[in-house]
DNA sequence: CCCAAGTATCTCGATATCAAGATATCCAAT
DNA sequence: ATTGGATATCTTGATATCGAGATACTTGGG
């Protein structure tokens, strides 16, 4: 089976046959299928009433467990976004009653976000219906297969995840 | 070498262990992926006065060889973006001067884009650089594992280039 | 020849994002 | 105690993106 990588890699051979273009073939499908991702699940959310940055910011509320709080700050690191955006989102769901802003107590410069039940709720649903999704997806692949390339991708994304 | 997806499988097998949540392992490392990905080739496009977004385009069309244009729809179909971005795209890049608009001599409804000198230029030395910093991220994996890798990572994105 | 459906591109308004800087607080060294 | 640098969050202004709809042209059937 042919994909738009590999055309796209063909024709940087016939234009630029001087480059070696073998990192594309790996990295460009990366992004592509990222792009791809998006779109999916921004249809699968939109059952639940979700965007996808919704998603995102509640799910890593949810993760957290009891009484499902985090700080803007470790938001931040798990949804690689800026600060000004995390403010912004926070806003957002506290109008839509999803989270609720309290004052940190062991730092008056810091704040905790913590998700109501509502937002709990919503967090729960969106999950299940994205993972059904997402099985169909892999559904390419052997179980087998999908373990090796979790181990492959790990290996490129851990320097990014050491570094910060 | 463990990562954030790791932290975050973790997680959710300890607040929701009734789920399987397999498929996270290899789409939220995809996801993550792409956008340190994204990240590092804003950095890598910089030194070329590029956005990376730019790099898109002006690369789709060098692509396509003499005499390096393609109507707005394929560019579409190539950086997978909705038609109204693709028209703000093109009238910026034009107001650079890296790229022009011609009218399809066959299709009075159409356009053509095509590269200027400087256009192609850009494109160019844009993607030596990008190059160069992909061959360094993919140090982690041996010459067989990337190969590997961009196999499997087919198989996923192709039912959706097939399907458009 | 004409009309309806399809296609290609563009317009417009709403929105999410980012980068840079502002503000408030913490903390360690003196 | 004080001060200076680090940290946490928020503000602001610019910008890129999307979705829906508008416009102009093409194509195929009657």
């Amino acid at each position: 089976m042919e994909d738009e990588v590999d055309r796209l890699v063909a024709a940087w051979r016939r234009e630029r046959p001087d480059l070696d273009v073998e990192p594309l073939e790996v990295l460009s499908r990366v992004s592509r299928l990222a792009r791809h991702l998006d779109r999916a699940r921004r249809a699968a959310f939109a059952e639940h009433g979700l965007e996808p940055w919704e998603f995102d910011v509640l799910t890593a509320l949810r993760r957290a467990g009891t009484p499902y709080q985090l700080s803007p700050g470790q938001l931040l690191t798990q949804t690689l976004v800026t600060s000004g955006t995390m403010t912004n989102r926070i806003d957002r769901l506290t109008g839509k009653g999803l989270v609720r802003r309290l004052p940190d107590p062991d730092d008056r410069r810091g704040v905790l976000v913590r998700l109501t039940d509502d937002g709990r709720d919503k967090a729960d649903q969106a999950l299940a219906g994205l993972l059904a999704h997402e099985r169909e997806l892999l559904a390419q692949l052997s179980s087998d297969q999908q373990g090796e390339l979790a181990a492959l991708l790990r290996r490129l994304v851990a320097p990014f995840d050491q570094a910060g």
